[in-house]
DNA sequence: TAGAGCCTGGACAACGTTGTCAGGCTCGGG
DNA sequence: CCCGAGCCTGACAACGTTGTCCAGGCTCTA
């Protein structure tokens, strides 16, 4: 079409040519002037070509494309048969303009690719749908900075609101977003240093009462894998960890500990770490599902066995043997919740932002009951 | 926080109250009249606000903004030092409006939640990413008018380009939107009526193969479980399975085939009718990561050894006992060769559209290799 | 010191849509 | 036959940005 030749970079600034090559800029102007009559050259049919074609005013047309009133029906078939003989599509950008706001919400969340976050995002979207709105959605891939340009291009774009699993923990970047009306909720990790909605799962109940599931089977030397401690669900997992060994009066060895990125390769140095050393674990507590899926493969090449729970629910983990218990926390609920709670927000029907956190639920199925082999 | 208490319905045709009620429109004029110098109220400061505060004309904020040069050191200071105070932050939707491209592309398919789509849709992402661009996406739900609303909707977005996995089968839809302009390309499953650029696996041969090798481990009698046959995929796989009995010189029976929805109720259904029927099977070639997953299940409640290969690797597959064999397609291959794709239309390099197909794996784990137990 | 040329900055139109408002038409009643 | 009311219709401005183009001030050279 048009300028095919022009390479795809939609957001660079346009540096004209002169000033890199130090020779005249060609005059790249989209000659608009000279028009098929009832479209244009590589460009789509607007409004105003719809009614030159139906000989109809302007606003005639944005009429019967908005479907409002006081229309006759002779000019509505003849606006409506132009439309399709040009293949006229409204412009919602041009809408939004005027408008105001643009019927999409914008969700951020680590990738995309994790089994816990699709359910999550779908949910986010079918609650936007029931709101005739749309879902942009990008992977901050765990870095704060990636997660502040995405925010901000969504903000940009003016979505009219935001779900974020925050990578980062400042978040006062959004103070001015939020102020200037973007309905903002954070979820499954809290903000730092501004006051939103948040929705999060009992990441320190969950994970307590894991632990406490494998001391009562007579567990005492129980590892813990978890994910980076700056993750705030990190962090909360293993206080819940610390809280139920303490409660137990169990004193937590350094070695039983390990906490970083959630790669395979480090989690199976880990756990082989801790299933070696001089005081063996006879127990784990996998802080999250990518965790729990090395480890199940770690322990699935030892000779001893050893109780395995693990945080998130993992699909076949009934039919592994023996079966995976785990804490499940619901991501689909948690999704929905957040996208509810931001639509009330654009409805005005909210008010103070609240923290809001949603129940897991043990899931025995074997692993979690085996006892202590010494 | 203008206009705080209407709902939220921003798509909605603004029928004027009197229209439904009979009573007087409220004249709900946003007044824009009265503002405080250097925003506005309920409104996000805009360039001409940040021109008035640095004292500078609107096109050098414009140039500030985005880095184009020609503007004095100290100039540029204030305006920045505006920006800041006000919280400006630059309207992509203007942008749009007058620079034509979004910088943004859509991706429909069928379920977000399903661990297929997850992997692909990140690396269409990330694809988008390096090239500037945003990344709407919708789930279909497998249902073929609610792809089309979504795809026009994208295109009344002006999306740039579209990735689509389709759920319907007739596209003729599409062709005004591509002549006018947004690039095209579906994945996983053809296009209908329509010459676009699609990448798809190898379904016909991955399925094939993968009923060969139950063949060559001596089973004759294998049923087949997939999805509805009007997916093309469900169809080709269908073919694979048929070729490759065929070839062996094996008459199908109809009770060892079964095409449908892909709910656990009426897989498991099928299986059983399968492996209890008069004729029951030894081995059975599932069309799907779903269907496999359901099946596996199963099979577990089973006494007699039943053989296994599944289109689509699923996690943990290695370690059921046995092993579950797939055939493995690249989720995320598939959605990175797609987008590539997309922007070198949007850049002009591609000529005609081109059928890509993705060779598929098989992968041995022990459910394929179990011998016939008659 | 004057003239040429460059650099910086700003006025203005345009992108495609929607809200406002006024004009023209028809129809019924006086 | 005239007038008011009510319904359709269309002209116009505005949304916030960017491209074009011109003006004024500066530097540099002859």
């Amino acid at each position: 079409m048009l300028d095919a030749t022009s390479s795809y970079d939609p957001m660079a600034p346009r540096i004209p040519v002169a000033d890199r090559t130090g020779h005249r800029t060609v005059p790249e102007t989209t000659r608009r002037t000279d028009r098929i009559p009832g479209t244009r050259y590589g460009n789509r049919p607007t409004m105003k070509d719809v009614a030159a074609r139906a000989g109809v005013g302007l606003k005639t047309v944005s009429r019967v494309v908005n479907g409002e009133p006081g229309v006759t029906p002779e000019t509505e078939r003849r606006v409506q048969e132009a439309i399709e003989a040009l293949g006229f599509r409204r412009n919602d950008s041009a809408r939004v303009l005027r408008k105001g706001r643009t019927a999409s919400i914008g969700l951020v969340l680590e990738d995309l690719a994790d089994p816990f976050y699709g359910p999550l995002s779908r949910a986010v979207e079918e609650v936007a749908r029931a709101h005739g709105a749309l879902l942009i959605n990008g992977s901050s891939a765990e870095d704060a900075d990636r997660e502040q340009e995405l925010v901000l291009a969504l903000c940009a774009r003016r979505v009219d609101g935001l779900v974020v699993i925050p990578a980062g923990d400042d978040h006062r970047y959004l103070a001015p977003e939020i102020k200037a009306g973007v309905a903002t909720v954070f979820v499954d990790r809290p903000a730092g240093h501004i006051d939103v909605d948040v929705v999060v799962s009992d990441n320190f109940g969950g994970a307590r009462d894991g632990v406490r599931h494998l001391i009562a089977h007579g567990h005492r030397r129980i590892g813990f894998i978890g994910d980076m401690p700056r993750i705030h669900t990190a962090a909360e997992r293993l206080r819940g960890y610390r809280t139920a060994m303490e409660d137990a009066g169990i004193t937590v060895a350094d070695s039983w500990m390990s906490l970083g990125v959630t790669d395979p390769e480090r989690v199976r140095r880990a756990a082989e770490e801790m299933l070696s050393g001089p005081d063996p674990v006879t127990a784990i507590f996998t802080g999250n599902n990518r965790v729990t899926v090395t480890v199940i493969r770690v322990l699935a090449g030892h000779a001893r066995r050893v109780a395995l729970v693990g945080f998130d629910d993992i699909e076949l983990a009934d039919l592994l043997q023996p079966g995976v218990t785990v804490v499940a926390q619901d991501a689909a609920a948690l999704g929905r919740t957040a996208a509810e709670r931001l639509f009330r927000q654009l409805d005005g029907t909210l008010l103070a932002p609240e923290r809001i956190e949603l129940p897991t639920r043990l899931i025995t199925r074997g692993s979690g009951e085996l006892p202590p082999a010494d």
